[in-house]
DNA sequence: GATCCTCGAGTTCT
DNA sequence: CTCGAGGATC
């Protein structure tokens, strides 16, 4: 037996083990994981095979034999009279399908098995002791058999009641999850940051390190909730049959249950509801890894019993992991149509949230050094109900010697005009101007916008072959108007019928160009849509406007010396003049369908955020429908909202909207709305 | 002068 | 969606 691939196995086994002692030190007692729950799990999962492979292998103290580490010392040891289990994963349909068949054969003479079904929080797991209906100690897991005494901490939790209602048993033990609501744990992170202090990286590590805090006035303030999801010892209770029944139970006396708790039949019914919630995973108000699927009799589950510290009768369902790590191999500089220099990681591609992410912003270069990345550097990358990869952290212990610091290019890597970062501000910005391709390109693609000119076919590939070919058949947007069916024909992957369309598109475009449209085609700096808005309402005209002084410019609303200088300059400029000229010989701008909005209706002085997709209709159109009744609608949430229409998968804004109190409208109530209107 | 609000700009992947 | 910065307001 002791060939030499058992010994090198006993060799990676030993090193296994090391790592994940290690990893579970600085996730559970120092609260900083270094490395992903995905790639601990693997380290995990790689050990587990090993063992299996080679059972002689397996020691009392492997980390597969345990759930945690040892606590700190600080807070009072607590040894749970019954210990707290951790719960085997699954990760593929396949494993559920196994374990409900291994339940099935353990039971004999059962056909379909009822299940308890919930979502997995991602929060930490407390121990609560109740006598006589009062709370008495609250405990963290720990390694499952000692936890650490959190009562004082525990307490000042709103949602755990401190008497149970009802007549409770002399001594209740239950299990639940404490967590944080992503809403509080943003604003919580968002105050630690303007006071300077240490922020979280994500709700679970907020909540580890929060009820962990010795002083419970710090806990006290923080955005606790708590579901219950299980029963410990207890005296003085007869159980009912099921689990389902305990825990209908447990809500009666005061305790929390998830709403999502469902019964469902054998391995079918898991699955369909671990879609269910998947579908539902990105609009819930916490932070959710999986869901747990349960034996529903108790008859069954103590039939079933235990394997070491796990149960037989229960497995957590894992979702795609939000968080991985993976390898910057280097980083590149992007230029906006601003000439904005956008440093951007170039990462060893990564499976996180059901993506293969491979590209993440870091925005500018404050940020490259507040997060401290360097080319070789392992980070931390997250991609959670956002659809954008976020660079979190730098695991700084993992920095290879050769790590590259970034450096802010002095010359712009597409056209090599100098680059300059004015004084104060955040952006680099490439000087070339029109004469930078990228640039160029960038400006056209933002003229064929949907919201300037709407342009459709008119796509990235297209640009940038009309932009480079030679002689180049597209300088300006005004080149566009010139262009005929034989010269796109003549491009890479474009046939005739795709020419005729993009011709016709161009063409088409003429109807769109009213004049506050036509002035944010343009790409004014700091001129979006709604500053093109005003300007087109107050000047009336583009002739108007171009003979208008700086001072002049600056009377219009929410214009001031910054924008005017900007807007001023821009139509003083020959290469602008030339420009424009060429295009109104082509387009002619219509006069505006709708006035501004008059303060009339039934929604006036009423100022609407939307967030999240609606079933009935676009956000544009409910924008519009909002605007037909005299309302306004606003990108952010402020204290001067009044209400925050939510759709599916509403971000961060219904966060905000419940921090500040404002009132949130879903669909049905919001269509209400425009139709009492 | 400080604070709040709003707008603009840039971004990922399928 | 998030961040940064311009503009308005107190």
């Amino acid at each position: 037996m002791a060939t030499s691939a058992a010994k090198s196995a006993a060799a990676r086994v030993r090193e296994l083990r090391k790592q994940i002692e290690h990893h579970n030190y600085r996730y559970h007692v120092l609260d900083d994981p270094e490395v992903s729950d995905a790639e601990y799990d693997r380290l995990l999962r790689e050990l587990k095979a090993l063992e299996e492979q080679y059972p002689d292998l397996v020691t009392v103290d492997s980390p597969t034999q345990r759930v945690g580490a040892t606590p700190v010392s600080e807070l009072q040891e607590v040894v749970h009279t019954r210990p707290m289990l951790s719960l085997d994963n699954a990760f593929a349909d396949e494993d559920v399908v196994a374990f409900d068949r291994r339940v099935r054969e353990r039971l004999e003479d059962v056909e379909q098995i009822e299940y308890s079904a919930e979502p997995k929080l991602d929060g930490l797991a407390i121990s609560f002791r109740y006598e006589s209906g009062r709370l008495v100690q609250a405990a963290t897991r720990g390694d499952g058999l000692r936890g650490e005494d959190v009562t004082h901490n525990v307490r000042t939790i709103k949602a755990v009641p401190t008497v149970l209602r009802g007549s409770p048993p002399k001594l209740l033990e239950v299990r639940g999850e404490v967590f944080m609501l992503i809403a509080g744990f943003k604003a919580m992170n968002q105050r630690a940051l303007e006071r300077g202090e240490r922020t979280f990286v994500n709700p679970r590590n907020a909540a580890a390190g929060s009820i962990r805090q010795l002083d419970p006035r710090l806990a006290a303030d923080r955005p606790f909730d708590v579901f219950f999801y299980g029963v410990g010892e207890t005296d003085g209770w007869k159980l009912p049959a099921r689990h389902s029944e305990a825990l209908q139970q447990l809500r009666e006396w005061g305790l929390k249950v998830s709403p999502l708790l469902k019964i469902v039949q054998g391995a079918e019914g898991c699955l369909q509801y671990y879609r269910e919630i998947g579908a539902k995973r990105a609009s819930l108000p916490y932070e959710i890894d999986g869901v747990v699927y349960k034996v529903n009799r108790f008859v069954q589950q103590r039939d079933l019993g235990f394997v070491a510290r796990a149960p037989r009768w229960a497995i957590a369902h894992k979702f795609p992991a939000h968080e991985e790590n993976t390898v910057v191999k280097g980083v590149e500089f992007q230029v906006g149509r601003t000439g904005a220099l956008t440093p951007v990681a170039r990462l060893e591609p990564v499976f996180v949230g059901g993506v293969t992410v491979s590209n993440a912003t870091l925005h500018n270069m404050d940020e490259v050094r507040r997060k401290d990345v360097r080319i070789g550097d392992t980070v931390v990358i997250r991609r959670a109900g956002d659809v954008i990869p976020e660079v979190v952290k730098v695991i700084v212990e993992r920095r290879p010697k050769d790590a590259q610091e970034v450096e802010l290019p002095s010359k712009c890597p597409v056209c090599g005009s100098a680059v300059e970062r004015e004084e104060g501000e955040a952006v680099a910005r490439c000087t070339g101007g029109l004469v930078c391709a990228a640039q160029r390109k960038e400006a056209i693609r933002h003229f064929a916008g949907r919201r300037a000119l709407d342009i459709d076919g008119l796509g990235t590939k297209i640009i940038d072959q009309l932009v480079e070919s030679d002689p180049p058949l597209v300088r300006s947007p005004a080149d566009l108007y010139v262009l005929t069916a034989e010269q796109l024909a003549a491009l890479d992957r474009m046939g005739e019928k795709s020419a005729e369309n993009l011709v016709e598109a161009i063409e088409a475009s003429k109807k769109h160009a009213t004049l506050p449209r036509f002035l944010y085609a343009l790409g004014i700096r700091d001129v979006g849509e709604a500053t093109a808005a005003a300007l087109g309402n107050h000047f009336g005209s583009l002739k108007e406007l171009q003979g208008a002084t700086e001072e002049q410019i600056q009377e219009v609303p929410d214009v001031g010396p910054v924008v005017a200088a900007h807007v001023y300059k821009f139509f003083q400029e020959k290469h602008n003049r030339d420009v424009i000229a060429a295009l109104t010989r082509h387009v002619q701008l219509q006069s505006q369908a709708r006035k501004a909005a008059t303060g009339e209706g039934p929604l006036a002085g009423k100022t609407f955020v939307l967030t999240g997709s609606l079933d009935s209709m676009s956000r544009d159109e409910a924008g519009d429908r909002i605007a037909a009744l005299g309302g306004k609608v606003a990108g952010s949430v402020s204290k001067k909202t009044s209400y925050v229409v939510a759709g599916a998968e509403a971000g961060s804004k219904l966060a905000k909207a419940q921090e500040l109190g404002v009132e949130v409208l879903d669909e049905k109530k919001f269509l209400k709305l425009l139709e009492s209107g």
